[in-house]
DNA sequence: GGTACGGTCTGGTACGTACCAGTGATTCTG
DNA sequence: CAGAATCACTGGTACGTACCAGACCGTACC
């Protein structure tokens, strides 16, 4: 078989012995197969073996080789990443049989702290609404949420049924769809207040979730929610794709 | 402020060079700053400019900077669309410029429990490796990681360096590679003997995962990681991508 | 037979050089 | 003054060289 030629062009030398070499990897080669050394290919494809270098790097990066210092450079089995699912609290409750209900603690308008007003975009003395509630799965109590919603789009938040999905009064009252959000998760402890609300001891282990939700680029939401840690547990399946791209579906469940 | 020099020493140049620089961007810099340009890299720190590509590269493959043809190198807001991979923690942790470790704390021979064994496809009586690590950051304990691997497929996995990835043992010397993987992950509190593996007081929170990995579709690992709620936070970042179908990546943070 | 030693593959590190290609401020020019 | 040309930066590509270090195999030696 004869090499394609690899010449000064449009793209890089480096770029294009890299598809070349990921080509050849993922067709005449199979997994754990070696490719042909650097210095063979630096001869074959008539280029510097910096440039075969690179182009070899990139494709480690990506997981396509794995080199063995000694042994060869070798053909990767697909690796394993993944992008998770999330359903809402109240699909995911209903998903097991459950039903969820909502238990308003309180609602609002307030200057939210400062570091909650940088996350939503607000200037510092600008108000908003904060919503506290219980969610509940079967009448018992599975997380607390403290929540803050920018009060200028949102006028009159507080005349409404606030028992259900937020989102979905955004959505048909406000028109605003909910389209990104970034989530932290971490553990804590419940201090006295918050295992009151939960109906739990004093120590419980909490899933904290604390998520920044944006509709059309403007952050519409700052809530922190904490799940009681004994009852809710997140499931997720991390499944093999292709290269690069992979799906995982996520399951909120009580136990 | 004087830079630290580079040597030849342990650690190759363009490690020690990513290790100032990751240093530099964490700290003396914020983001969206420039770092300097390469050519006064080069010399500042006494080393050739391929070397200093080198130690930018894989910062940047790791998403620490980012370049711009003719501007320069500048430290990136913490952004979160890099995906998560499955034997990531050493990964996840010096992307956040810290210097992951594993501690051995045993391994041996044993019969496991019925709910592993099940979970690992074996009888009742089937021995299988039993491998204890605690995972460090910096030095400082983040995660304790119980895992059972069956024996048959595995022979003399005792005989391995056990302190990096097991994965790559396994894709290596047993030509297994992990493609798919149930996880689930929820709350805890540490009892005494994990607190004193994690060095942390009694009753700090834990976020506790379980997983069940498999190659080729045959069970292989059944692991519970315990991570300090304290020390460790899970990130994601959701997106709308089609209709109904959110899309996430996630990945680990240390803080 | 077993062990030790080279030789020779492999990839890993590091140097230096040269030139190309964006970016943006300065300077020249009409 | 407005626009074009220039220049001094930045990173990007590509070359060549040299030597180090791990893996493997064959051979010489006990």
């Amino acid at each position: 078989m004869q090499s394609r030629v690899i010449t000064d062009g449009p793209s890089p030398k480096h770029v294009q012995l890299r598809e070349v070499l990921a080509e050849m990897a993922a067709h005449e080669l199979g997994p754990d197969a070696a490719i042909p050394s650097e210095r063979d290919l630096m001869t074959r494809y008539d280029v510097s073996r910096s440039t075969v270098r690179k182009a070899i790097d990139s494709l480690v990066v990506d997981g396509l080789l794995h080199r063995t210092h000694g042994k060869g450079t070798f053909v990767s089995r697909p690796r394993l990443e993944s992008r998770l699912h999330l359903a809402s609290f109240s699909q995911d409750m209903r998903r097991r049989g459950m039903t969820p209900s909502t238990q308003l603690l309180g609602v609002r308008a307030d200057v939210p702290p400062s570091d909650v007003a940088k996350s939503l975009g607000l200037a510092a003395d600008a108000p908003a609404w904060r919503i506290d509630r219980v969610r509940l799965a079967d009448g018992r109590p599975i997380a607390l949420e403290n929540g803050w919603y920018p009060s200028e789009p949102l006028p009159g938040l507080d005349r409404h049924d606030l028992g259900g999905s937020l989102y979905e009064i955004f959505a048909d009252t406000y028109g605003l769809g909910i389209d990104s959000a970034e989530q932290t998760l971490w553990g804590e402890v419940a201090d006295a207040s918050t295992a009151r609300r939960l109906d739990a001891p004093i120590g419980t282990a909490l899933l904290v979730f604390r998520r920044v939700s944006a509709a059309d680029g403007l952050p519409m939401e700052h809530v922190v929610s904490r799940y009681r840690g004994d009852r809710y547990q997140i499931h997720m399946s991390l499944g093999r794709d292709q290269l690069g791209s992979d799906r995982t579906a996520t399951e909120g469940k009580t136990s």
